[in-house]
DNA sequence: CTGTTAGCGCCTTCAA
DNA sequence: TTGAAGGCGCTAACAG
């Protein structure tokens, strides 16, 4: 059973190569006799023909593949993006081809080459930071390419997002109204323009308060746990009162920042309340459980997936940002505190 | 910037388009002049020329892609494995085309199908059970398979796992050095040989000290969180005595676990004990920490995807299984249990 | 309705 | 060391 071409097919069935195409292809197959399309798909059952999407890709200029360039399969956030768009693109008869680019520009510029040399339909960022521009850009005149999770501002890449801005303004908001008022936050790295609105509305609702947030001179470089427990760290090291509230600009962060307190012998909610973000399967279960906010992961998958198919069929859709609202779900590690006095 | 053609580079440097093809290959380099290679890099460097891995596939009949089906992208365990794939891909020029099959026969099918028809070079199955061989079997007469993680016992596939039987009598050991007598096991889907194997080596374990398991009638259907939750909820409603150690056949599960302990009002170390299996970020950070066996994901992942470069190379390589040995990681989930009485 | 012809972009003979 | 010719497997355009 070696591989069984059109051509097998067609022998057997009696009839030209083209007109086998034809009729197993559910688009032409009207064009093509009742009794010719039974004998053919007859054909090809028999000898368990299974087609050949390259060589078709090469001829239509379809592959029905999708790139996904995600930057870190390490991030829990990430498989409900994964997950949206596969459920999206399955029964379409696409594919999602994913390429990591661990927030380096280098990668990403290698991910999008890739991609391109294996003719994607459309690309999918969901890495996207500052840095990846000129990348994109040229990957763009290629391909439909949609930004999902993280959007680059200025660009003009249609970009499906949630309103990171609000989302921090939700998080001081939680912390004003159960009276901090030594507050500070983690913050993830500022090449990526969600973390930088996740701290401007998180600051400039606190100002709005008349309340200076606690400012750290440092970002993290990568939004992972070891960077959480670094900057938590640094905040532990300084002299003076401890913030009673901290936001991490992601659940990751916000774990390693619960470590870094533990390791100092403080406690979470009562000595510093958290609030993470992203709401990370496992924000439930640790201890505390921690204050999140809800990134709707695999409804961003879907509606990015949704954009690049229509991208695909006609590139001149879709134009207008797709934003999803944030959600604050409140979990013991900013409930359970209590003003001490 | 439209499509840069092999034929766009050689008119440039003014030669046939297969002295480019040679001079653009690093294997085929040798055969042509030096000058004229500079001449072509040149002009393909000028014009961005990217290639068409199709193209080139088609013909060579290498598409210089590696398909990877794995159950479920939401398990937290997969990324590592993934990760460990890519790793070793890269630089070799290879990339990763992820399906996702949900434990699901039908969808590892179409999976294999999708795979088969991008003409994938080889397909790393992380995901496989019982009812997954005849599509194994079919798409191995294609292309070299190689299973990761889950193999398939007596269906002579190569596979690269741990030792899941002797992950199970890790378990039923620590529990056993800390003197536990009422020993109760949540199973995941038998139809997994993981599962099954780690159920018999923890019950082996017991049995040779003299203890017998105290069995659930019941399986997981899916080794997810609800599932673990479920089964401890069955093994609550019993009447008699509770178990005072619980080993769940994955960390998900023994989540659930926690879960449906916490509702009920027992807690964990104190009443009863807790080993969870594949040493997933979280357990370090759940209330309690959480025991497990640490499954090396990434080093699997890396492994399997060394293999199947290898198959792509020579077809008759490698049949030995590859096994990597499970270590047991305590934490407070067992640690903090005392004997009663 | 079906067959013929001509490629998609690349690579591999074979010959020069 | 290079060019010419042919084809990988499929499909679009054009005849019939």
């Amino acid at each position: 059973m070696q591989k069984v071409t059109l051509k097998d097919v067609a022998a057997r069935a009696g009839v030209h190569t083209s007109t086998a195409s034809r009729a197993l292809d559910p688009d032409r197959r009207t064009l093509v006799h009742q009794e010719t399309v039974a004998r053919v798909r007859a054909a090809a059952d028999q000898l368990g023909y299974r087609g050949d999407s390259i060589a078709s890709g090469l001829r239509r200029g379809r592959t029905h593949t999708l790139g996904v360039v995600v930057a870190d399969l390490g991030n829990p956030f990430i498989a409900p993006v994964v997950r949206g768009i596969e459920h999206q693109l399955e029964g379409r008869g696409l594919m999602a081809l994913i390429a990591e680019s661990r927030d380096q520009p280098t990668r990403m510029a290698r991910a999008l080459d890739s991609l391109m040399a294996r003719r994607a339909d459309a690309v999918i960022v969901t890495g996207a930071r500052v840095g990846d521009e000129r990348a994109l850009r040229k990957a763009q005149q290629q391909l439909p390419i949609v930004l999902a999770v993280r959007h680059l501002p200025g660009s003009g890449i249609p970009a499906v997002t949630h309103d990171d801005e609000r989302g921090g303004r939700l998080a001081a908001e939680h912390f004003l109204e159960h009276g901090h008022t030594r507050i500070a936050q983690l913050a993830g790295p500022q090449e990526v323009s969600n973390f930088r609105e996740r701290g401007v509305g998180f600051r400039e609702r606190l100002r709005s308060a008349g309340i200076g947030a606690i400012e750290l001179e440092e970002y993290g470089n990568r939004p992972t746990f070891e960077e959480g427990k670094r900057l938590m760290e640094l905040l532990l090291a300084r002299t003076g009162a401890l913030p009673t509230a901290i936001f991490a600009h992601n659940d990751l962060m916000a774990f390693g920042a619960l470590q870094a307190l533990g390791d100092h012998d403080r406690s979470c909610p009562e000595d510093v309340a958290i609030i993470g973000y992203n709401d990370t399967l496992m924000t439930a279960f640790t201890d505390p459980p921690i204050t999140t906010i809800r990134l709707p992961g695999y409804e961003l998958g879907r509606m990015a997936a949704d954009t690049a198919t229509m991208l695909i069929e006609d590139r001149e859709q879709a134009r207008t940002p797709l934003t999803l609202p944030p959600v604050l779900v409140p979990r013991r590690s900013t409930l359970g505190w209590l003003p001490k006095d």
